[in-house]
DNA sequence: AAGCCGGGGCC
DNA sequence: GGCCCAGGCTT
């Protein structure tokens, strides 16, 4: 367990941080807002997401469903549409599900207490607390990783905050820390200096509100803290897909809803296996995916780009269709369209970069 | 507890 | 290419 806090040190680090905040905090178009709507889909776009990224998306996911009643009667392709490039897709889907959920059961009131807010789908042990803090100001803590990092290092917990014993421990600290009545601003005060000030690497110690106090800059090395744990290379893959034409038309499929990439649709394909080339495994993957036949033309253009867990190269390849009835072997749907008509569609980053080059050739 | 799930920015 | 990130869900 953690030393108990003195009450001097407390109110020190209470006053410090939100005189700082009050100064230096970004004007962020969630917190012009007091509607908890808009406050829960901020959190969950920033979730594993930095404000820079979400920033563009949240403007355009507001404009296109100002409220939750109008997210409610979207469909899963819009709402997946207006996601499109911010990655965990699933985020999406659970927003879109809570939100029929909350117009069924709440009559369109986003829920305020815990027990409910934990039931919807999407809504975790941080984004719970974070709108219960911040949209309704209830005395909740938070935990992310920006949390854990500024406690980690004004309190000198060299532990692994990954695992659950110190993550309970981390939570109950900044329990104790918390001001009564204060919890919205202490909260995003808290978040705040750990993304301006209180980096991961080449933390701006000379700025921060809490030097004074804090032990692992009176140690020496702040950026040593929370401990690093080690990662391990990322395996590279190579994806071979085909832009498969007939009568001026290019055949798109959509990928199940679990899963990596759920619901979003893409350019037939798939991985490279040993000692194939890259048009035979168009040939097969396509095969495999649609139960239909290509001819392989010649090389469009070659996306690296990195996930999670892997890497890859993605090699794309002109198709000509020859034969068979498409069926959904390996996806959950399929079509063919007019180039004009793709941008419609939600795809993935690297398949949007081929589809961005076929429609910028074709304009010209 | 560990693995899965995107993407961008930084070095 | 490695590293970081305003986490949640599944197994």
């Amino acid at each position: 367990m953690v030393m108990p806090i003195s009450s001097e040190l407390k109110q020190n680090f209470q006053q410090n941080l939100l005189t700082w905040f009050q100064d230096q905090k970004r004007d962020l178009p969630w917190r012009r807002t007091q509607d908890p709507y808009q406050i829960w889909v901020s959190e969950v776009m920033l979730q594993q997401t930095q404000v820079d990224q979400v920033l563009p998306y949240f403007y355009r996911f507001i404009e296109a469903f100002p409220t939750v009643e109008a997210l409610a009667r979207a469909s899963l392709s819009e709402v997946l549409k207006v996601w499109e490039g911010m990655g965990y897709y699933a985020r999406a889907r659970n927003l879109h599900t809570a939100a029929r959920r909350i117009v069924e059961d709440y009559g369109g009131k986003i829920p305020d207490t815990f027990k409910e807010l934990s039931q919807l789908p999407g809504i975790g042990p941080y984004t719970v607390r974070a709108i219960l803090s911040i949209a309704y100001n209830q005395d909740y803590p938070v935990l992310d990783g920006n949390v854990i990092r500024v406690l980690c290092r004004v309190f000198h917990i060299d532990k692994d905050p990954r695992s659950g014993g110190v993550k309970k421990e981390l939570l109950q600290l900044a329990g104790e820390l918390l001001p009564p009545g204060k919890a919205s601003i202490f909260n995003q005060a808290l978040m705040e200096l750990g993304a301006l000030v209180c980096r991961p690497q080449r933390p701006l110690c000379l700025l921060c509100p809490l030097r004074s106090l804090c032990q692992a800059r009176a140690s020496g090395d702040p950026a040593a803290l929370p401990v690093k744990t080690p990662k391990k290379t990322l395996p590279h893959y190579h994806i071979c897909v085909g832009i498969i034409w007939k009568d001026h038309q290019v055949l798109i499929a959509l990928r199940p809803l679990e899963g990596l990439l759920g619901g979003l649709w893409e350019f037939p394909g798939g991985k490279l296996e040993e000692g194939e080339s890259l048009e035979a495994c168009v040939v097969r993957e396509v095969r495999e995916e649609l139960g239909i036949e290509v001819k392989v033309d010649k090389p469009f253009m070659v996306v690296k780009h990195a996930y999670t867990h892997f890497r890859i190269t993605l090699h794309s390849f002109h198709c000509t269709y020859l034969s068979g009835d498409p069926r959904p072997l390996g996806c959950i749907d399929w079509k063919w369209v007019s180039p004009d008509d793709l941008p419609q569609y939600a795809f993935p980053k690297g398949n949007k970069k081929i589809l961005e080059k076929l429609l910028d050739k074709s304009g010209q």
